[in-house]
DNA sequence: TTATGAACAGACTGTTCATCG
DNA sequence: CGATGAACAGTCTGTTCATAA
């Protein structure tokens, strides 16, 4: 594990959110987060979006599905869903993911406090 | 400008505090700073704490000088202390770690409340 | 343009190795 | 062991390129 929690876990977590919102495929949260950071200056980059994708599917937590949108021109999307022990294995990860969230809030707290 | 700050900056920080408060050498300085995150779960590298010092050097903050320790065996050390434009430089660039510290814990506070 | 994916290059960093008294 | 430094290897990640409808 590395000194802060790394882009990748930041945003499997998210993923993970979002798609237990039923919000569906990559581009769609890949809008959805940009607009969501916007104000705070961070831009999540396209190519993390899908490798978190990805991971996730390796991970045995999702799962694919192919869909064609309806409304323009029947563009192909890729829907994400929870395995049959998905939602559990994403409970686990969850917490890991908390566990490295509070240690590094712990560690910038120090950081302020120590230096300012 | 990465996504979370860098373990490099964050220890410079620390080197930066350090050397105000005349506690002078490398080794020194790791074995304090092992100590004080111990409870934290987090063990600074070694070759970490002397890069940041090497960096702050090359940044014209800090300079070396070489001493002999007086009580074993006249051990080598390496003491740092701030250029005569140091301290300025060191308050521009604690200036510019404090608002990364700030965007970081914003983040984390963000997807803490989004995600749990 | 929307949507997905991969390749590439560079930064960051943890471990290990080297040196010296 | 105390002290400093560098090398190496692997991961992480931002940018760019590719492809398709």
């Amino acid at each position: 594990m590395g000194f802060m929690i790394a882009q990748r876990a930041f945003i499997k977590l998210y993923m993970i959110t979002l798609v237990e919102k039923h919000r569906g495929y990559g581009y769609q949260m890949l809008e959805e987060l940009k607009q969501d950071f916007k104000a705070l200056g961070y831009e999540p980059p396209q190519s993390e979006i899908y490798r978190s994708l990805h991971d996730l599917v390796e991970d045995g937590i999702l799962y694919r599905t192919r869909h064609r949108k309806l409304d323009v021109d029947y563009q192909e999307v890729i829907m994400y869903h929870f395995t049959d022990d998905g939602m559990e294995k994403a409970r686990l990860y969850k917490k890991l993911v908390k566990e490295d969230l509070d240690r590094c809030q712990a560690l910038l707290h120090k950081a302020v406090k120590d230096n300012f």
